[in-house]
DNA sequence: CATGAATGAGCTTTCATTCAT
DNA sequence: GATGAATGAAAGCTCATTCAT
């Protein structure tokens, strides 16, 4: 049986504590201060709180990262542009029709984005792009563009491949992204205090989503829309 | 009989016109705090530059709102109007197909509300909405719940004319609601500081949007969705 | 015999120190940081000290200068570059020898700026310049280059009049110039430390440079100087 | 006779570097934080950089100086040796005329100190004497009074070879010190941030400065100096 | 009623110093 | 002895709020 002597056992854990320290830093920080961004925006989260949330002190924030809008980066990097290379591999290795890899796509975002605490940046961002003009443009070339970039190629392999109805994909992808992005947004603001009745189940949201986009992106039988014909002729 | 004194009739000129500026003065901070809580968000608003807009001193605007969070609410209420009877009154004249009816409702909000100042209120609150909760609320009984009924109805009526596919039409209404909501904040967040090339032309999005919508509502020719059939069958 | 209430000599106390304040405030602050800046130098200097011993808080400080750099060259200019005009005046108006117009021109140097505080700003300048290359230019501008400007018209004056020797101007100016700002910055340093024997008297001090100065300043008899001639012919 | 035990010189040699090094280590920091402090003042160095500079960690500048405030102390008494008895002995045998002695003082002096980093303490003590006014009496009595006497002794056999004119040598030093002093002090802060066409040359200034002072200091060939005479006699 | 000078808590960032390893 | 991660007291500056006029 182990010594059980406190004194021993508090300096084993300092020591535990110690050796832990220098890799995993970074990584608590990052945490603490994902979860204060998307709890409190970007403006409002304190840099003390992060460092106290992580269990270190002010300094040692700005030891890791030069100043707070860097460490923003750092979030946004982390958590999601630094995912882009993994799925624009996905992609390149997936083999059914174009209707199942948007379905795919769209749960997958939902699994590894949407439903987790990054999905409190997209708002965060939309919340306070006006007032970090900076982060705003780093956020649209780490993540707006890129995403923009993945879903085209979705949206353009469907099209090639007689799947969908060629369209201006410039607008598009927006077909997917709005409500997608809405469903983020809504979670983190309005979705928190919903009227009784009102909540969104997210699963729900997207199956009833994905259905209706598919039929609306997809390849008309003929080359006019005949059920939808305007009244006025 | 309203008395006919002269002296009372001026002291009564004089009391309507303090009664008057009194009434008017919060009009006029609340027009600026608008504008400036939609730009920067709540927190970035300083307190003296809605007072520098509304043309008053800074000591003024705490006349008539104990705080600045007081001045927030009052914008938000200041700003959901009941325009929800007019446009009841609205649809219950409206003749034609249920997709021009689609394509009208949504026209109509980007005119009056999507491209005026009072879609800022919409992203205000989503910007806000965890930082004031009692607010949210408030707005979700106010505009969102009626602005969902309104769209509700629109769909229910294709629906039952047999124009639109049936659906679990809870989740259904936000296929419109959606990109729609997702254009209004967009507009006022990163479309304020969009790439080049990535701005977004609000009546081709609309186009592009109601056009595929309509399409993925629309009544299917069959039961099911030919066109895109699953591979694993 | 006046009331002797207290409460209402407190009150009038309040109100006269109200009323002394807009129009006082940049003076007290004015003064109050340029005593502290030659006392701490510019960077030891906290600005909520200088707001203390002015009697205001921290926030009325940035009140009437925007950040402490601009405190300091307000400073300057108050004390230093505001009187340039003035001399250039009163040098327009000298009607004596070029010697006694040099001697004059460094009495009143000494009697209005070297033997006040203002003096100070020079030690001061010489000490922090490297650290704050802003303020060094500012103080090359305002106070080095016009200093320069008005003692060169002075040299030249005698020169034109065949009073002195015809030199190089440029670095002429410095046999006036090096030990009058040498003395500025000695009593500001190690003057306030001196051995016992080793004080130097500003008056004393000056007079002999003065005199000295001015017999090497002086027109030669001859193209010559005989009685200085190198050992070496 | 010494031990020649092979293991006793090896431990012996063990010991000895041990030694150096904890010798080398504080010159190595000396050398550096002399640089910086020099360059950027005492309040402005980082003691990171110092150690950094000297190839050490921050903890280990603090292993050999206890606190920042020591390490200045410290390099101030390294670098003020007596290098006064060996320019005394160059002065007691110096043969030519004094005027040429002067020259050849200056010139040295130039040469040794002020061009060197040497000067770079002159300007520290100017700057920082009155936040170490112990370190300043140190100076004082270890380079100021004997820099004095060397001087006097110059002059003063000048005078008592009827080359110079008598004066109070008190004050006379200074008419040759202050434009030294002021060079290296101009040298280290304001002249590294001159404006275009304010940059001085030292030999240039020196050389006008020495015929200058020189043709001051000569001996007057009359008891009046004739060329100055006040205007009002 | 309206003003705007004044306040001071609060924020980000820096850096001398400590101490477990 | 040497290291460098961690600390936390400052410092400059902002801004919601107060209050004498």
């Amino acid at each position: 049986m182990p010594s059980t002597c406190p004194i021993c056992e508090i300096a084993a854990n300092v020591r535990a504590k110690r050796e832990r320290r220098k890799d995993a830093r970074p990584g608590e920080l990052l945490a603490a201060a994902l979860e204060l961004f998307v709890e409190k925006g970007f403006a409002a989260t304190r840099a003390e709180e992060v460092a106290k949330r992580a269990g270190v002190s002010k300094g040692t924030l700005f030891l890791y990262f030069a100043s707070k809008e860097e460490l923003f980066k750092a979030v946004v990097r982390e958590n999601i542009s630094g995912r882009f290379t993994e799925w624009n591999a996905e992609f390149d290795n997936f083999h059914g029709s174009s209707a199942d890899m948007l379905r795919y796509s769209i749960r997958a975002w939902w699994e590894r984005i949407g439903s987790t605490k990054a999905s409190g940046i997209t708002k965060l961002m939309m919340s306070e792009a006006s007032n970090f003009p900076e982060l705003a443009t780093f956020y649209q070339h780490e993540v707006i563009q890129p995403g923009n970039d993945l879903l085209r190629r979705v949206l353009q392999r469907g099209i090639d491949r007689g799947e969908f109805e060629p369209m201006d994909l410039k607008y598009g992808v927006y077909i997917v992204l709005a409500p997608m992005l809405f469903l983020a947004m809504w979670k983190h603001s309005l979705g928190t205090c919903s009227a009784a009745g009102m909540e969104i189940d997210p699963d729900h949201y997207i199956t009833v989503q994905v259905e209706t986009i598919l039929f609306g992106l997809a390849k008309r039988p003929t080359s006019t829309t005949p059920v939808l014909k305007d009244k006025n002729p």
